[in-house]
DNA sequence: CTGTTAGCGCATTCAT
DNA sequence: ATGAATGCGCTAACAG
């Protein structure tokens, strides 16, 4: 027996098996097209032998080189690290298990060259469509999507100037949502921390309905307005992030000091910490316990969009986004635009759901 | 403005270069292949202007079609839910990148089925080889792979019969390592808790050290042998889980009686749980939680290969796989069969490190 | 029903 | 230094 990987033989082509079945490569094409109807049983039975004793298989390249499509899709997606994105995938990909797509998966790596990059390697391999959760998305980098070039749609954020599909989290409902369960709860101090919005839409949207919500609950409720404040937190750069965090211990301990060991069991004694994404509850989750221990929670509440797995464990509220159909439906939008729906431009927007836990309640 | 997403327009092809340039296609052939020398600067000015001009990509599968290499490998994943998975993911994206390389990455989501799916899928679009981190990785399954097929490395876990070079983790020094820090820590109790074995070697191989060291405990230490105890836990089975937690359960309430009160500041009064890896360590800690509380680590003491980001967030000891390096040497290992290297099929191990956290220690 | 022919976009002889 | 011709593996008219 040989240790050694031996190199590889070379690959039965079309020509290959008409000859050993004895006939044209038409009819091995047509085999390989399922047409069934049009084969004699006869040929049929020995194209199957052939195609089984060269173990042959055919070279989608070339298919897809003579066909004008190859059944590729790009899927770029920028941060295979945040468990949304996973989660996302596995739409995607039952969704082009049923649709007969394959998915060439780029992970940017949270870096816009990167980015550029894959986007241009897809080009050049000839995707049909592209799935887009990219990172720096700007209507520049992305000029050989969308419009004028190959289908597009994005996910979880729309990208100005640049006129695709688009699915993602309603994010103006889910922020309201997690405000609203903040304030039913009683907290009266409310951060929202963000990652530099960018051209982040969804970013932008989640911090926009929090204002909102802050402004729109004093003249709902009889009592004193809740303060709302934002942070953002540039996960990128430790300074930033440690700045960032610093501001937020100072506001933690005011307030401690504020309402003193009267408040103590209420709510209003706690700051709550709104995140806007998983990543940045993690980040936020890991100083607060190292802060004050393993006992953080009973200092500050902490809520976030997104619903890691950690969440549970820890005892974490949060907002679970409908990731698997997202994907699923960023699918099925790309598989119409391919082939060739003209609608206009499509938003799909679906709601996130409220998983409530032990960190904002009392 | 249009809101209605274009259809593609035909992208340009060399032939459409060659005629805006007024040459011919050998030498727009030339030219994309960096064969500058042999170009006059005046034609090389022509066809650098009509690329521009016409925003002319090169089509990678004719490429790839005409030179019988396209420059693709296939990266099979079992689960991208593990982050383990997705570390690994890293570190062959980056070797890709620094070799040219693009990966297509097909995520079987833990089903076997799929698994021989992408594999045959993968070999129909010709990549020039596959790195394979499988769950059902069968010498059967694995056929048109390593030995007589494509190159092909292995992740995490070798196959029998299967000829091939590959990389993962130190499993026996690994899970020595794990157990020498339970025992030196005192604990006389420990249960090594892992999924079914399968196919999947590493499994075994953790397993086998494990009892290894603890037998060799023995004999080096005054003191009374600690026990250990094997548990297989079938994530993908929920009742099967409930069993073998079940048992987990009396195991530890016995463990509290016998010591009682008395011993309760020490670690003999713990049981220790080591877990095989990140999804079984996940699955004991949601289970802990519940049934004792969020002060569950009083009662438990869990180690875990495998060093997820929510371990940092509840004090678990782990043992970190150097999981960037192995999808970078796996990478390298493959390139070079691809070139045609013929050396005896390699296995890498790296060494893992043990991170201590407060989960072990008292 | 079946085989022949002509490309798909590109790289590679081989001439010029 | 440049271009014409040939073929990679396959599908799609077009004949028989």
């Amino acid at each position: 027996m040989s240790t050694t990987p031996q190199a590889t033989p070379r690959r039965a082509t079309i020509t290959d098996v008409a000859r050993e079945a004895g006939t044209g490569k038409t009819s091995i094409s047509r085999y390989l097209n399922g047409e069934m109807s049009v084969l004699s049983p006869e040929l049929r039975a020995r194209i199957e032998a052939a195609i089984a004793r060269l173990d042959y298989q055919p070279n989608q390249m070339a298919r897809g080189l003579k066909r004008g499509r190859n059944r590729l899709i790009g899927m770029l997606l920028a941060d295979l690290t945040n468990p949304y994105t996973v989660e996302v995938l596995q739409g995607v990909e039952a969704a082009c298990h049923a649709l007969g797509l394959m998915p060439l998966i780029c992970h940017a790596a949270n870096e816009v060259e990167m980015e550029r990059r894959y986007l241009q390697l897809l080009t050049t391999y000839r995707v049909e469509g592209v799935i887009v959760n990219a990172l720096g998305v700007r209507e520049e980098t992305l000029r050989p999507v969308g419009g004028g070039g190959i289908p597009a749609v994005l996910v979880d954020r729309s990208v100005d100037g640049l006129v695709t599909d688009m699915v993602g989290l309603d994010n103006r409902a889910a922020a309201e949502l997690g405000t609203r369960h903040l304030l039913d709860n009683g907290f009266d101090d409310i951060w929202f921390v963000v990652q530099p919005f960018e051209q982040v839409s969804s970013r932008q949207l989640r911090e926009a309905a929090f204002r909102e919500a802050i402004s729109a609950q004093g003249e709902q409720r009889g009592k004193r307005a809740a303060r709302g404040h934002t942070l953002v937190l540039n996960l990128a750069d430790a300074d930033e992030v440690a700045r960032g965090l610093a501001e937020l211990d100072r506001a933690i301990d005011a307030a401690a000091r504020a309402l003193g060991a009267a408040g103590a069991t209420s709510n209003a004694a706690r700051i709550a910490l709104f995140a806007a994404n998983a990543p940045v509850a993690l980040c936020l989750a890991l100083h607060l316990k190292t802060r004050y221990g393993a006992d953080w929670q009973a200092r500050v509440a902490l809520l976030s969009i997104d619903d890691p797995d950690w969440a549970e464990l820890t005892g974490v509220t949060t907002i679970r986004q409908p990731t698997y159909e997202i994907g699923y439906r960023a699918v099925e939008f790309l598989h119409e635009r391919i082939e060739g729906v003209q609608t206009a431009a499509r938003d799909c927007l679906l709601p996130g759901e409220l998983i409530v836990r032990a960190s904002t309640l009392r």
